[in-house]
RNA sequence: GCCGAAAUAGCUCAGUUGGCCAGAGCAGCUGAUUUGUAAUCAGCGGGUCGGGGGUUCGAAUCCCUCUUUCGGCUCCA
């Protein structure tokens, strides 16, 4: 007999070999028909897997994401082999389950899969599903494996098993289709009963770009139709919350074909809204100590020599321009940071002066390859709320800290809370890729860890992610549906003060190199706006409305007290419009809902007579009458609450 | 850059298998109406069907090519 240990920690005897699956049974029949994988000791295994010896186990259903995982894991198998029976002779790369759903790489030959074809593989995967196939796990010697693949004639599978140790090796069977795979399955397909190819994209095999490209294909799996429709409809109105299509509907910002794709052009609402959130940004860092510079859009390619990019980075560029007449090379500016080390150098320093902290919202031009442009949160000229700190190894954690607080205090005025934390370090065992030495990277690198801890604020470790010259930490956000974008990044940089050879003068009269913090609370001004249309669905929050206030007079004789009421509320800095139109209230309200403007005001005799002001609030109705100044306080109060 | 898909009026879209002068709603313009909390009515203008080339008696529709956009991959100082 073997003791289990179940999650409420009551313990229960067994015979030795017992499945999940019979665990769930001697509990209830219930459990037994949810029950999709076990967690066996932390490792999750498949329900009908034997288990040998005392354990801890939980029993995972529908309910929990590693019992979702292997629901979607399972239902790549059965794709897989939907698609070898739809077209034989496909050859397999890998098929895990992802974040929502799963993917099967696969080798099509000269054919290919298009949406036309998704009914034809849901249908197929819903008529084996029904079958109720078991998942077979065996074990099988490395040998075996690559008898079985080879003459399959998969050559896929084949690198794969080469890569494995033999006596590690498990296939699992379901079905028609064997695949090499380290589980854990569903018992029998009986749980899949709603799919949904959902795309194909061209994906390079092992993700190396100078390798095959495989066709991709996603889907999705739910155990009900109800569950798949309601996903459906879920992502369905996550799409309404697209920057893209707000971004038009609301009329901030465009594109034009001949301007060039990558380049925005911000319009009017646009350009006001950005305005603010600079304007705010400034505040907060004037108040930090920060100086404001401005510097030009091109620089000679000698600095960008002297910074490293140009060797780096110089090819994939935009290429440099040059002077007619005298044949100098500039390029356009790709960062800023090479600027402000000539800003820094400009003038001696002494340790008195430092941190020096210098701030500029500055617009550069990277060339991104064309099928990587998306939107506003990948373009090829965009303006970064950039500054440089200048300072002494003994002041990096304390700076570091610095600028950690006004990331979130950004992210806090303006409710992000979903963000994320990615520390950045070096790749331990490919040291040479990075500049540098050894001594000043563990103490950047300890620096940022230490003040990550000290703000009490969970991050992950990504090894191997730091920028050649400096360790960092990033924050990054989703957009509405589910894509990972990175905003705000503090980094620490050895690099630029060696090559600009910066200095200041010690205590000891000594000359000493500063150390350098790039930083960029917001990122670029570009995708932080698309990551906000998305998180406010386009309802800004009042401070930053481009327009907060719509005047709408009840007919042609009332525009004057309607604008003479704009007037007054211009006083206080409450930006708005009056609507003249010559249409219904009813269609002016309506009108006003769609630009999502946070406050209607509607005036007619009875405002007009009593000066006073009917107030209707966005997406909730009439707040009923109010004095001018009443309503101005009341703005003001709630713009101030959100901003301090 | 790579794989796949798409591009019709300012916007959202219809336009079967090639065949009247390419349509609708919204927006716009003109007029009527003077309006009270999510769409007043009528009339009018607007398209080289993304650009170029080809097949055909005939192309928005089929083929080639370029551009842009979308979904991924790769990349991201």
């Amino acid at each position: 007999m073997i003791q289990i240990t179940l999650p409420d920690n009551s313990i229960r005897e067994y015979p030795e070999g017992i499945t999940g699956l019979e665990i769930a049974r001697s509990i209830s029949e219930g459990l037994a028909r949810n029950v999709l994988a076990a967690k066996v000791d932390d490792q999750v295994w498949d329900a009908t897997r034997p288990i040998m010896k005392n354990a801890h186990v939980k029993l995972l259903t529908w309910n929990d994401a590693e019992g979702k995982s292997t629901v979607w894991h399972s239902s790549a198998h059965l794709m897989a082999e939907a698609i070898e029976a739809l077209y034989p002779g496909t050859k397999f790369g890998i098929g895990p389950d992802i974040e929502n759903g799963f993917y099967y790489d696969i080798d099509l030959g000269e054919r290919s899969i298009s949406d036309a074809d998704f009914k034809a593989i849901e249908d197929k995967m819903l008529e084996l599903a029904r079958k109720d196939q078991k998942y077979l796990r065996k074990e099988i010697s490395k040998a075996g494996a690559l008898e079985f693949f080879t003459t399959k004639n998969d050559e896929y599978k084949l690198e794969l098993i080469n890569d494995l140790q033999d006596g590690e090796i498990t296939l699992y069977e379901s079905g028609a289709f064997t695949d090499l795979c380290r589980g854990p399955h569903l018992p029998d397909t009986s749980v899949i009963r709603a799919v949904k190819v959902l795309s194909v994209a061209g994906a390079y095999w092992r993700g190396d770009e100078k390798r095959k490209q495989l066709t991709r294909v996603y889907g999705i799996s739910f155990p009900k139709q109800k569950e798949l429709t309601e996903y459906l409809t879920l992502l369905e109105e996550a799409k309404k919350r697209d920057h893209r299509k707000l971004g038009k509907e609301l009329e901030l910002f465009t594109f034009s074909q001949r301007v060039g794709s990558g380049l925005p052009l911000w319009l009017p609402k646009g350009a006001a809204l950005r305005e603010r959130l600079e304007r705010f940004l400034k505040e907060v860092q004037r108040k930090a100590g920060y100086v404001q510079v401005i510097t030009p859009h091109i620089g000679n390619v000698e600095l960008y020599k002297t910074s490293g990019h140009f060797q780096k980075y110089g090819k994939d560029s935009f290429q440099p321009i040059k002077t007619p007449v005298e044949g100098e090379e500039f390029m356009l500016k790709p960062m800023n940071c090479p600027h402000h080390c000539e800003i820094y150098t400009s003038k001696p320093h002494s340790y008195k002066d430092l941190p020096v902290r210098i701030a500029e919202f500055g617009t550069v031009y990277r060339y991104e390859q064309s099928g990587e442009l998306h939107g506003l949160t990948r373009v090829r000229g965009f303006t970064q709320d950039d500054a440089h700190i200048f300072c002494r190894p003994d002041q990096v954690k304390e700076e570091f800290m610095g600028v950690m607080d006004i990331v979130l205090h950004i992210f806090r005025a303006l409710d992000f809370k979903d963000f994320t934390a990615q520390i950045s370090l070096r790749d331990p065992n490919d040291k040479e890729k990075y500049i540098g030495s050894d001594e000043n990277w563990e103490k950047a690198e300890s620096a940022i860890v230490e003040a990550v801890e000290a703000k009490g604020m969970k991050a992950t470790i990504e090894m191997g992610e730091a920028a050649f010259y400096g360790p960092k930490l990033d924050f990054m956000v989703r957009d509405a549906i589910g894509r990972k974008w990175q905003l705000g990044t503090i980094q620490v940089d050895y690099n630029l003060p060696e090559r600009f050879e910066l200095e200041y003068a010690g205590n000891d009269n000594q000359k000493h190199r500063p150390v350098m913090i790039h930083r960029a609370p917001f990122g670029s001004m570009e995708r932080f706006v698309a990551v906000l249309i998305e998180h406010c669905a386009g309802k800004f929050p009042l401070w930053l409305a481009p327009e907060q206030v719509v005047i709408l007079p009840i007919s042609e004789k009332y525009v004057n007290y309607a604008k003479k009421v704009l007037h007054l509320l211009d006083n206080y800095e409450i930006r708005g419009r009056v609507d003249d139109r010559n249409e219904k209230t009813g269609k002016k309200i309506r009108d006003a809902e769609l630009d999502k403007v946070p406050y209607m005001v509607i005036v007619g005799e009875k405002e007009e007579n009593e000066n006073s002001l009917s107030i209707r609030k966005q997406g909730v109705g009439d707040l009923g009458t109010q004095s001018i100044e009443a309503f101005a306080t009341m703005m003001k109060d709630e713009i101030k609450k959100m901003t301090e």
